[in-house]
DNA sequence: TCCCTGCATCGACGTTCTTCGATGCATCTT
DNA sequence: AAGATGCATCGAAGAACGTCGATGCAGGGA
């Protein structure tokens, strides 16, 4: 019998993560998928819940342009990862922890429970 | 006393996470951070620890050619999130959960314990 | 030894991302 | 009402990314 004729592994069936999903939860790893981001939101995250961080701390905080960060915080945003609040003159960002909370659980499981991880997020 | 005379918010510091611990952990999510390398991995997490995954019943799950596969799954390895072992013939891929646990501990601090989160990951 | 198979690497091309300056809108002060 | 400040949006430029076909290399079979 020729090595060629042994199957390499058993076979696994279809890939538990559904398409759709994936692409739902990549636009979340992908908005923490950057440095300046990742700043960002651990500068939100640090700040004191009910009260938000506010724009005009951020910015100084980085090299960057002030609609650079901007876009930024619209990712972090649009990923459900922060929200945000204008009060009078400025506007305040805190973390959603839902978010963050799903994807801790998502990436604890071991390995053979992705499958149970996802529907339960 | 005018409105612009008011401090927005009390001062922050500098932000808690770290300009180089962000860029190395900015490498992971970004790994994370696609749709076809999260359902790489989560075939990858759903398979036998032991044994691992060959290479060659990824490819077919996916409408993309070999070449493109085998580029997600460097990618993959890069960022830390699996390993991988030729075994005659073929190659054979498996998860890594210290990576996925760091994550996950990151991600389930609370809000202002990041810092402390980050210096113990 | 020669061929075949499995997977990685290379070079190229179109798309997406990051960044900027310019501009617009809302709010506050005078 | 007019000016100033804080932040979002727009359009453009350069870099990075995802994908492919072509190619290279290692291992097994004849």
């Amino acid at each position: 019998m020729s090595n060629q004729d042994v199957a390499c592994c058993t076979n696994l069936g279809p890939a538990p993560l559904g398409e759709e999903r994936a692409v739902e939860l990549a636009v979340v790893f992908k908005a923490l998928g950057d440095p300046v981001r990742l700043r960002l939101l651990s500068m939100i995250a640090a700040a004191q819940r009910d009260t938000g961080v506010c724009v005009c701390e951020l910015i100084p905080a980085f090299d960057l342009s002030q609609p650079t960060i901007s876009h930024h915080l619209k990712l972090l945003r649009q990923a459900g990862l922060v929200d945000c609040e204008r009060r009078g003159t400025w506007v305040y960002y805190w973390l959603r922890p839902e978010t963050t909370d799903q994807l801790a659980v998502l990436l604890s499981r071991p390995a053979n429970e992705w499958t149970a991880a996802l529907e339960s997020v």
